[in-house]
DNA sequence: AAACGAACCGAAAAGGTTTTCCGTGAAGCT
DNA sequence: AGCTTCACGGAAAACCTTTTCGGTTCGTTT
């Protein structure tokens, strides 16, 4: 009853079927299509004209079977949601892409159980390969040393130094962010930042020092953590103004939080950039250029993390194995919000 | 050389594998593991033993290739980097996920070449089926009739009528959005919307009107089109407060829009929703909770229409195939910016 | 005791491709 | 003419799993 090539669909056209229509055998259809040097060039011509005529496509199946890679990655993500996921897998898509990988990707939505399971379908389907990509900055649990296949982790690090991670360089997101302000001539320099359980809030916070303190100054007042949001920034604005009114600059955990502290700002009759420059975090677009003025912010680079992370899986299931955590460099967008004194 | 299954990984162990440290053929560990009746209890035990020592996980390429299913579908998106993409894409791979089946993740940045790559590309690996994700509700080609797998169009409709496509009801988005406002005792409401090109737009703009006209009544003007940005929301609000200076609610296009729409509003004098309700659609989080007050907004239940397509795909690759244009009701998600009239 | 049935297990084929090895024929050389 | 060399094409194995079908063993029945 199967065989029926009838009325819907019919099946793919297979390698057998290319060499019969070209009079050849499996073997030399074979040859002739992958470029092989054991055929005739006029029976080549005649194996891919039949090929052309079936619109034959080798069952890549077949031959991840026969050849022990399969060309496919997995790509685990602990939360699709969160915007900074995103840019990460269009990275690692777009590097793997170029070189006839196909991506499997799997949301564990932050659940350790689900990950676990996805882990074993993706062994199960023979990926050459794993991306673990988390949300935030902090280490997260290895999957383990014992995997068949290399794992690179990407924006969260493993815990396990033996792992190979590839993370944006938080540090010294902070000092360029500084240097920035420095050079546009500021020095009262305020940080209102998010929550302090986030080691990214923490580190911006530790370059933003240390650039500070190489140039002999300091920030105004400690750092005030809160939480990322717009409202947080509004609420940590007003009471900086009270205390340090002559603040000439406001270096801002997030671009969500910079938008509120702009908000205050001009609201209070401080103008930015001439009075106040104001910088974020993150380059989120959507905000960044919808602020009056526009936003400057300290981009992560996560696209190129994504791709990094790919290249370096591409590396490792050639044979080459790195490990501990490599930071890549970001860098800052500047836009109205932060200008020279003039 | 090949063979040593030496010192840093060993290839994933196979089915003989177990059989042999079982003690049995490789048919009966098969038997054994895939809970068919032909085997004794005792026996079927020692070969689940030897499964879980040797961690085995049966290859799903041999399994794919004998079964002529791969339980893989392809996932095409035109654009992930749109906010749109990423909920469908949850909802499908969440509903994929549940079933035991992988997905190929692609995207062609809205390049019809490469669109066309993936294509190829994922017929070659044999994917059962493909979703293909638009970043907007135009309908957009059609990969054509003559594919192998069943293909479900969601968010953007395919322009083939034979094609089964799945999109949010943006008519009755625009209706039910009035009927809040209507119901919260608005009368002279106004229409902001993004850029006429967009066929949401228009929809949106139509089920406002039919909606209005129902309860006896018409837009404050005609509805202003623009772009999708806080800055037309700003400038759209500015000309419109000149003109109708009595309006009692805006509905925007877009959460952004809305979000410029509020500022200017404030800055006037006008309080939401006091004097003014306002809405938006969309209802995209960062944008609606950050707002003073919180907006109220149509969400178009993005992550029920992946969640739908890929239920659709599931039953089209078990054979029962649809055609045509399948609609998805949106939902009022109500904030702080709209309330009744005191 | 012979025959029968049930329960259990194994051999083998199938799925599509790549690769190795062998065979055939022709051309080149002495 | 007889030999080697070369170019080309084909047969078959390998990858791993599932399933069908046939075979063996043992207990039961007449």
């Amino acid at each position: 009853m199967a065989q029926a090539t009838g009325p819907s669909r019919s099946q793919p056209a297979t390698l057998s079927d290319v060499a019969r229509l070209a009079g050849v055998s499996i073997a030399t259809a074979s040859k002739a299509l992958n470029g092989r040097s054991q055929v005739r060039a006029e029976t080549r011509q005649r194996v891919i004209e039949a090929a052309e005529r079936l619109s034959f496509r080798p069952n890549q199946l077949a031959r991840g079977l026969l050849a022990g890679r399969t060309g496919t990655v997995g790509l685990l993500t602990s939360d699709l949601e969160g915007r900074f996921s995103i840019p990460i897998l269009m990275g690692a898509e777009d590097a793997f892409g170029a070189g006839e990988v196909a991506v499997f990707l799997c949301d564990a939505r932050g659940d350790a159980i689900r990950e676990q399971h996805h882990v074993r379908a993706l062994l199960g389907r023979r990926v050459d390969g794993l991306i673990v990509v988390g949300s935030r900055t902090d280490p997260r649990p290895s999957l383990g040393r014992e995997l068949p296949v290399p794992v690179v982790y990407a924006y969260a690090p493993s815990e396990d130094p033996a792992d190979l991670s590839i993370v944006p360089d938080s540090v010294g997101a902070g000092r360029i962010a500084v240097d920035h302000l420095l050079a546009c001539g500021r020095s009262r320099i305020a940080h209102i930042t998010g929550d302090p359980g986030y080691l990214a809030a923490q580190e911006r916070a530790v370059g933003a020092r240390a650039a500070l303190a190489d140039a002999g100054l300091a920030l105004v007042g400690e750092p005030r953590f809160g939480v990322w949001s717009e409202g947080w920034g509004r609420a940590a604005t007003a009471m900086l103004l009270d205390q340090h009114p002559d603040v000439d600059a406001v270096l801002c955990g997030s671009d969500q939080i910079a938008r509120g502290v702009m908000d205050v700002l001009r609201e209070r009759g401080h103008r930015v950039p001439e009075d106040v420059a104001v910088m974020g975090f993150d380059n989120w677009q959507v905000l960044t250029s919808a602020s009056r003025p526009p936003l400057t912010s300290v981009d992560m680079n996560l696209e190129q993390v994504g791709r990094a992370a790919a290249h370096a899986l591409f590396t490792a299931i050639a044979g080459a194995r790195r490990s501990g955590v490599e930071t890549l460099p970001c860098r800052v967008v500047i836009r109205g919000s932060t200008a020279p004194l003039s």
